[in-house]
DNA sequence: CAGCTCGTCAAGCAAACACTTGAATAGTGG
DNA sequence: CCACTATTCAAGTGTTTGCTTGACGAGCTG
């Protein structure tokens, strides 16, 4: 029973991106850098933490091998270390979602509720795509638009939204999506489209996922 | 701002699975019952810890819904919620492997040097097992053989290796499997079986992935 | 039903963690 | 080289976690 010891330093070690990862906080700061690198202030506005304590969450993921970091400047941008950190934060969420009774019911209190929206799958989404009977909006904030987003799509950051509803063909279909599939900012864009009297729903999940199915991207310099 | 603190919660909520796969031993516990389901007792002597730690642990697992169980008498048989559950371990271990820096270090602490082992894939596996030209050895303890192995497997549970030696076809190959890439219990086959002077190499990973790959497997009643 | 086995619960303690505050450091720009 | 910005570091505090010990409860067996 030697062994008892090394073994139990072995499974620890295994665990390290689970510890990584089991906090709210650095999850929502994984959910941040899926989609696209980012300096530690806008991290911790994002996530409405101080930058001290942003600065020490994302120690930690670099730690566990998470995360890597770029200087530029005086700033430090961080970013995932790859897309298979952004695959488990994905398979995280659903097993989650499966599995923890109450997820739906946090959902809904952060979220409103979603059984009005309409929702679209990538599939669809590429093959309305393929038809050009459909306008794509992105309504994440620009920066993240610039870092990369669906071929095709517009940028419509959330709350410049309704200056940009007016130059959108009136008749158009209107197909939002986010960060993922617990963003909120494709919600809002729905329900505001919608109460403008225009047919809009939400892709299902958000642009890493598009991404990672290899899906059709573009992204602009800057 | 009053979202923050459902989002906070929302995010809490979904990294849920992380906190309980956030320990070495309760990682410990889902690659036991990866192998099929336990009572309590076998998984604390199995990761070393008391009873009363133990059901702790599985309770935990439990809140998450990584697990389920069943009574049967008066003992209580957990097993792993379903597959999904196994896939995310596997994950987390090959994420591990591949961004923390001592992985490599730990595991050969316990394991021992693994680079004069001969190991097989799956598919190599799977070749051979349908050419008929190799005797593969599933060393894990009986009741997991009973519970679950691969099709055309002997059980020859590491303890009882010695004895099952004479048994074996003379110049035949061995591959020995067992829990996963990480299972002590085929490193030590191999080299015992190799010191005896026969040819043997073991699987790279263990018998769950095996399963959930889809490839044929055997079950014994009891 | 007495005594046994298996599992859970409750209380307690030390170590680890999340967050705060304030100071230190690296790099930029006048 | 001084002032400024972006980030990290260090110390302090309250909370959570992992483990232990001992008691309790459920269900079998004689």
């Amino acid at each position: 029973m030697a062994d008892r010891v090394a073994k139990a330093a072995l499974f620890d070690g295994l665990v390290s991106a689970a510890k990584a990862l089991a906090s709210g906080r650095r999850a929502e700061i994984v959910d941040v850098l899926a989609q696209g690198e980012r300096p530690v202030e806008e991290i911790a506005t994002e996530i409405g933490q101080t930058v001290a304590n942003t600065s020490q969450h994302l120690q930690h993921l670099l730690r566990a091998g998470l995360v890597r970091t770029r200087r530029d400047g005086n700033r430090i941008y961080y970013a995932l270390a790859d897309d298979r950190v952004a695959e488990l934060w994905a398979m995280l969420r659903s097993v989650a979602a499966d599995h923890v009774a109450d997820i739906e019911r946090l959902a809904t209190d952060y979220l409103g509720d979603r059984r009005q929206l309409q929702t679209v799958t990538r599939a669809e989404l590429t093959r309305r795509l393929r038809h050009r009977d459909v306008v794509v909006l992105d309504v994440r904030p620009a920066a993240e638009y610039r870092a990369g987003h669906v071929a095709g799509a517009l940028s419509a950051p959330i709350d410049e939204l309704t200056h940009k509803i007016q130059d959108l063909p009136p008749d158009a279909d209107i197909i939002a999506y986010c960060r993922g599939p617990y963003c909120v900012y494709a919600d809002q864009a729905v329900r505001t489209l919608t109460r403008r009297g225009r047919r809009a729903a939400r892709l299902e999940d958000g642009y890493p996922e598009w991404a990672r199915a290899g899906l059709p991207v573009n992204t602009l310099p800057n």
